[in-house]
DNA sequence: GCAATTTGACCGAA
DNA sequence: TTCGGTCAAATTGC
């Protein structure tokens, strides 16, 4: 399975190394020849991938709990995370939304004193995979429109990477509660995984005008015509790209929840 | 000088 | 006792 994961993360990759040729308007056989591989790509892992649910739907047909995922829900749910991650990085060069849906944990800021040192399991957290950049810094997630402050580092336990621990910038001023953690994958170091615990209290955007847009985007859930264009390139059907009102799913818990092919 | 980052130490849940 | 999460002093960069 985890054959496959790499066949879509490179994939995603193989896009983004596209949208630099186009930005750097090369020519109209290479540009064919960026997205002849991609197609080929993607769709190499689909059919992999429909033939691994296949098996598995076969293998669970007699067991009435837990439900199996459908093929069409896992591909939905697979395609939302990948385009997703794809969106982010898309939208990085574009400024528009990158499409980071902060969770919403309801009562917000609420530092008791003392402050826990550890995590509280009735915090709401939210898994996001986020494409890193290809060039420039790559120890870094791309933007989400929020200014982080890094308060610490660790390595964890079975990562290769360590794991990266980013408060609101706003903490102290606006007793902003949001929180993120950083790991990148072991498996692609190309993608990280970003964990947000608590939602943004202080409603406070990077400055950029870029990121105003940003802003704007966020609120009324409209995102920028390049970004529709390029959904719809990709994945012909924009509704299912944007907007990003699903709860992103976290591939590793639901296949390690239902299956072990993952594991292959 | 100030703010952000680094990093070893500390705390506490499991 | 272990290990993830946080603190806070030291360091770095603007």
């Amino acid at each position: 399975m985890e054959e496959i994961m790499s066949m879509i993360f490179n994939g995603i990759n193989l896009v983004k190394e596209l949208e630099f040729s186009l930005s750097a308007q090369e020519s109209p056989e290479s540009l064919s020849t960026s997205l002849g591989s991609v197609s080929t790509l993607f769709g190499d892992a689909n059919e992999r991938l429909k033939i691994l649910l296949a098996r598995r739907n076969s293998l669970v047909l007699n067991q009435p709990e837990p439900k199996p995922v459908s093929m069409s829900d896992l591909d939905q749910i697979m395609m939302q995370q990948i385009e997703h991650g794809l969106m982010q990085d898309y939208s990085l060069r574009e400024g528009v939304m990158q499409g980071v849906k902060n969770i919403d944990s309801g009562p917000g800021c609420s530092f008791s004193t003392p402050r826990p040192r550890r995590r509280q399991k009735d915090v709401e957290e939210e898994k996001v995979f986020v494409a890193a950049a290809r060039m420039g810094n790559m120890d870094t997630p791309p933007d989400d429109n929020h200014t982080w402050r890094k308060y610490g580092q660790k390595e964890i336990l079975g990562f290769k990477f360590p794991r990266a621990y980013y408060r609101c910038t706003h903490e102290k001023l606006y007793k902003c509660p949001a929180k993120k953690q950083v790991q990148r994958l072991d498996e692609d170091p190309y993608t990280f995984c970003v964990t947000y615990r608590s939602s943004h209290t202080c409603h406070f955007f990077t400055t950029s005008p870029i990121s105003s847009t940003a802003a704007t985007a966020t609120t009324d859930g409209h995102y920028g015509s390049t970004v529709v264009n390029m959904a719809e390139a990709l994945f012909g059907n924009v509704d299912s790209v944007v907007p990003f009102d699903e709860s992103y799913f976290d591939y590793r818990s639901l296949f390690n929840g239902s299956g072990s092919d993952w594991d292959t």
